[in-house]
DNA sequence: AGCTAACGGTACCAAAGAATACGCTTAATG
DNA sequence: CATTAAGCGTATTCTTTGGTACCGTTAGCT
């Protein structure tokens, strides 16, 4: 063979490679994936191009790299907490809570517009990332209100539906501010306080009693 | 002087500068702003380059262009219709209806993720189109739901906020679902059945009478 | 009709950056 | 400790593209 392929990993290339994703993925949520330069990558995590290039074969290779990391990382926070030990208004705060934390952080508001920004170019990435974000979210909320089905008069609801409608009652407008750089992050005080006035709007909407 | 500055206009010009205009809007939702290429541009709008720069100046206010012009052009479709004549219930369809009928469009679509695409770049641009989009569709809502205050239980309600879980339950994941290419866009059936859903949901919710 | 300035189109320039080549160095493995 | 492949880093190539210049052509005004 005239071009040796460069299979065999070491330890200080599989640390170099963690360094080069994650500076990477610093890189690409701040220019956006064409205005991100692999100079500037490698400039910020060590190495050299040519082990950035045994990696991740190239640029695109990189990008998604990156951002399956992030769906890994940012998505799977929302564990379930003792939920089922709350009442169902209470596990509704707390889901809603944990969900809207994590939704506002700028680290996520910022992978949420670079993902969407390369959807044109890498539609692969927006469905896998609507699965493991907005879709696994919504699942989890209507594993939680389907346990408690029975407890009320919305146990023949859809469910499915009722998961979304109390997940984008609970965004609101705040998500989207936060994407627009309308308003700066609410404290979470602030966010707490929303979530409740949604769940409680939800609860009514759906037929629930929230007293 | 040396540089003759080129600023008398002329038929021809305006015309082929919204040629220009309009082969830009494609572009630039096509591939996003980094992506896009000027010659791409000029070879499908006709023309010339010193033609662009004579009347865009340059690349970035070709895009500001774009966007102002599709800011004008998408969002001032939500007239009022004859709303006030509608039961509350049936307003509210109306106004979630045409809303929900151009925010899944195609075009809009494309324009939303181009726009937070550069929201990085053009931070003025995101909260120009945030006010413009969201902000005022808001405010429409807001104003509606004013005028017919004292209707109901929910006169003492805040109608801000209540506008703002109106369009966002209107919303659903549609639009998010659209945004990262999940599914093809509603027939226009499915979009009535889904905003009556969640019409009556929002009235339940806000203590008004849906029946 | 004719004059003038805008328009058209091609060629050109310069910068940026993705991708590759290559020789040296270092560390992982036996 | 020796060997060997992986990692380092620079230089280089090649392509793309934003921006400018030039000049012939055309349209618009008087």
């Amino acid at each position: 063979m005239t071009a040796p392929t460069r299979t065999r990993r070491s330890p200080r290339g599989d640390a170099r490679a963690r360094a080069m994703l994650e500076a990477a993925t610093d890189v690409f949520i701040e220019r956006g994936y064409a205005a991100a330069s692999l100079d500037e990558i490698i400039e910020r995590s060590g190495g050299s191009r040519r082990t950035l290039y045994d990696r991740f074969s190239n640029k695109q290779g990189l990008f998604v790299a990156v951002v399956e990391a992030v769906i890994d990382d940012v998505f799977a926070r929302l564990d379930d907490h003792e939920l089922d030990e709350l009442p169902l208004e209470e596990g509704l705060v707390a889901i809603g809570t944990s969900f809207l934390s994590t939704l506002l952080k700028p680290q996520t508001v910022a992978t949420f517009r670079t993902v969407i920004a390369e959807i044109p170019q890498f539609p692969e990435l927006g469905r896998a990332f609507y699965a493991a974000g907005p879709e696994a979210t919504f699942g989890r909320v209507e594993d939680f209100l389907r346990r408690r089905a029975g407890s009320g008069a919305s146990e023949r609801a859809d469910l499915r539906l009722a998961a979304r409608q109390f997940i984008e009652m609970i965004k609101g407008d705040l998500h989207l501010r936060a994407v627009f750089c309308v308003a700066p992050p609410p404290e979470p005080a602030e966010i707490e306080r929303h979530v409740r006035t949604a769940t409680r709007t939800f609860l009514r909407g759906i037929g629930e009693r929230s007293g």
